[in-house]
DNA sequence: TCTTACAAGTTGCACTTGCACCTTTTTTTT
DNA sequence: AAAAAAAAGGTGCAAGTGCAACTTGTAAGA
């Protein structure tokens, strides 16, 4: 994923900070990030570190929204709802920078040529986000695990056209992924491995059929 | 939601359009648009009438990945992917602009302001889009088909804070939009009914329990 | 090293859902 | 106004899945 800073010197990155007035918060692994960050609108960029946001359900069900690596951007009007059943959670050390929506977007910025380019990083972002959710939204909505799963290792086949796939998360994570309950999913790949499709060593699948 | 071309004039939309070098096509009601303007990299804008991207499976199910009502923005970039499974279909009689990705992410075009403000609306275009599609995530996820309809009334009433809701589409479609099949969905909102939590007419339905 | 925690892996059972196949109602087209 | 098409509505049944309740394996901390 491309650098929201991407194109942009180092007085200039500082520049955008003054401009925009962002505010930057340091959180200690395992710290929840929405109490010290949360207000109405922002747009927020992963400057250290990793954070994950998390879908927390009545019955204590934890859905991963989304990883947040270094670089990534999320916030009340990209990732986030008005929905209160989240949480955000630092993986690591991380460094977040938030700024104001509505700082954001204001006609006046558009005169400084480093303000657009940083905007025209956002937009290039928050597109090849669209891409990522109609990439889950496409496995969510297949009725069978199976399909979920075979759908899920074609795309995922797709982006180097090699038969082994490594998992970038833990085969729970994946089973969150896809909103299947684990030990159904677990019991739809133990049927794979019987039809010879897949072979799964841990976190590595291999295709067999391709 | 917002116009792309909010804030322009029409001689910066002119201007607009020649910096980027658009193509604009037209299409019948019910015709295929993908064969027309497909490309490897484009950002289309319904500047008449309506549309709507279907996902087309092996067993040729059929699930909307996306309306496109006037002003709506998509491409490749955005709302389609790598994958052919998939047709575009004029509901209606339209028109649809496409702006090649490459032209549009050009540096140089920060230059001018018109571009910018463009820039700047469909940011704030494609975040709203990715709000969207999390809320479609959050009911595609729930595993139950009860759960899903309470979670998308739960979303639709926290639009307006009235117990009657209306339905932007069939319930066909809605059947279609969380991913269940379209039968089981109405055996549950028959329980809902004896239940006396929900009141059924058409598309309009009331929420009794709030 | 022992303990603790968490991911991986398994299984039986009840419940839910998809599917096939209907009927009825509504909408659209001729 | 009649015919055709699409949506709404319904039901039995088989298959799939969620859930609970385990065991085993593995990595991390005391």
């Amino acid at each position: 994923m491309n650098s929201p800073f991407a194109g942009l010197s180092k007085s200039q990155i500082n520049k955008l900070y003054n401009l925009l007035g962002v505010h930057i918060y340091n959180f200690s692994k395992n710290q929840e990030v929405l109490p010290t960050i949360k207000n109405e609108n922002i747009v927020c960029i992963v400057t250290e570190g990793s954070a994950q946001i998390k879908n927390i359900e009545y019955n204590g069900n934890e859905i991963i929204i989304e990883n947040l690596e270094k670089e990534s951007v999320f916030g009340t009007n990209i990732s986030l709802t008005n929905n209160e059943n989240y949480e955000i959670i630092a993986k690591e050390n991380c460094q977040i920078l938030v700024i104001d929506y509505d700082n954001l977007i204001k006609p006046n910025n558009t005169n400084h040529n480093y303000f657009n380019i940083f905007l025209m990083n956002l937009f290039d972002i928050t597109s090849e986000k669209i891409r990522q959710k109609n990439e889950r939204i496409r496995i969510l909505e297949k009725k069978q695990i199976r399909e979920k799963l075979l759908e899920y290792f074609e795309v995922e086949y797709k982006k180097s056209y090699l038969r082994r796939i490594t998992l970038p998360f833990s085969l729970k994570d994946l089973a969150d992924y896809m909103g299947v309950n684990r030990s159904a999913m677990f019991r739809e790949l133990k049927r794979l491995k019987e039809d010879n499709l897949i072979e799964v060593n841990g976190k590595r699948i291999t295709l067999l059929y391709k």
